[in-house]
DNA sequence: AAATCGTGGTG
DNA sequence: TCACCAAGATT
């Protein structure tokens, strides 16, 4: 593998010039969001899309402001706010870390990565995405949009291998000397990931790195792709949870009688799996002859 | 460590 | 149309 000096990718230039107009990007480096506004941001925005969270990120903000607010929030209103943006457990999660940051960190979001990774919810990337973006410590950010980047302009790949701890290493090994230009770097990697260098039709024609890019320089091979793929949703538990607690959610009492649950699902025992296994994952709560959201 | 976990937009 | 994809983390 060769070695691919940030000096000579043109990546923050471009950044400046092409950036997309986030809200919490004027903010990024101005101090409005603040780092849980970043740490909000960086949950909801694990595996759903930008354009989805914007408007469910304000809300939130401005229903718990701080992580102590969002402490004394209940599990029921958490998950009621977190609405559709889809796999709620982490707004569970969310909310387990605002209560941790209130206990450890005296109400304030943790800069320290290893603190932060022991928050629940928080992963390699989340915690150096609100290390790096809210306080501007120099650390690797590594999502999918900077690993196909990564593989595509570094290692000639069409694909990123699977998700690893190599690619920190990586991407470690590329980041500018100082904080500020590295947390530029970070952020860039990932813009063109999500605006040029994407997954499906790649827009090398305006992209930044074509002349050194080793995909391209190679004629843009079909390297394969040993990606794990997305199991089917049509049918699935998840499909069946998310019905499920899309009626909890819409029910005007956060209640529904259990037998009124999804009467007519095509199968009863996988309805029964999912309730099941909603409760166990603290999403929903029964009780008698009511499911109902947590408490 | 491979499987699991929502929801909706899109090429 | 429909399989793919999305600022991942957990167990």
């Amino acid at each position: 593998m060769s070695t691919f000096p940030e000096r000579e990718l043109p990546l923050s230039e471009w950044y400046r010039g092409a950036a997309r107009d986030l809200p919490w990007r004027t903010s990024q480096f101005h101090h409005v969001y603040g780092a849980w506004g970043t740490l909000v941001s960086e949950f909801m925005l694990q595996q759903t899309p930008v354009n989805r969270v914007i408007p469910h990120l304000e809300a939130w903000l401005a229903r718990w402001p701080t992580p102590p607010a969002l402490a004394e929030a209940t599990p029921a209103d958490v998950v009621q706010q977190w609405a559709n943006l889809g796999y709620p457990r982490r707004a569970l999660w969310l909310h387990r870390a605002a209560i941790e940051i209130t206990q450890r960190h005296g109400g304030v979001v943790p800069r320290d990565v290893d603190a932060l990774l022991a928050l629940s919810g928080i992963g390699d990337y989340t915690a150096r995405a609100v290390a790096v973006f809210a306080y501007g410590d120099r650390h690797p950010v590594v999502d999918t949009n900077t690993r196909r980047v990564l593989a595509r302009a570094v290692q000639g790949l069409a694909q990123p291998a699977p998700p690893s701890r190599r690619d920190l290493a990586l991407m470690e090994s590329l980041l500018p000397a100082s904080d500020a230009e590295s947390a530029v770097f970070n952020a860039a990697a990932m813009e063109l990931g999500a605006t040029v260098c994407t997954a499906r039709s790649p827009r090398c024609d305006i992209c930044p790195l074509v002349e050194r890019c080793a995909w391209v320089a190679a004629g843009r091979p079909d390297t394969g792709d040993t990606r794990r793929r997305q199991a089917a949703f049509e049918g699935s538990d998840r499909q069946t949870r998310g019905a499920v607690l899309r009626m909890l959610r819409e029910a005007p009492t956060g209640s529904v009688l259990l037998s009124a649950l999804l009467p007519d699902w095509p199968d009863a025992r996988q309805r029964d799996r999912a309730v099941d296994s909603l409760i166990a994952d603290g999403l929903a709560e029964a009780d008698g002859e009511m499911l109902s959201l947590p408490r």
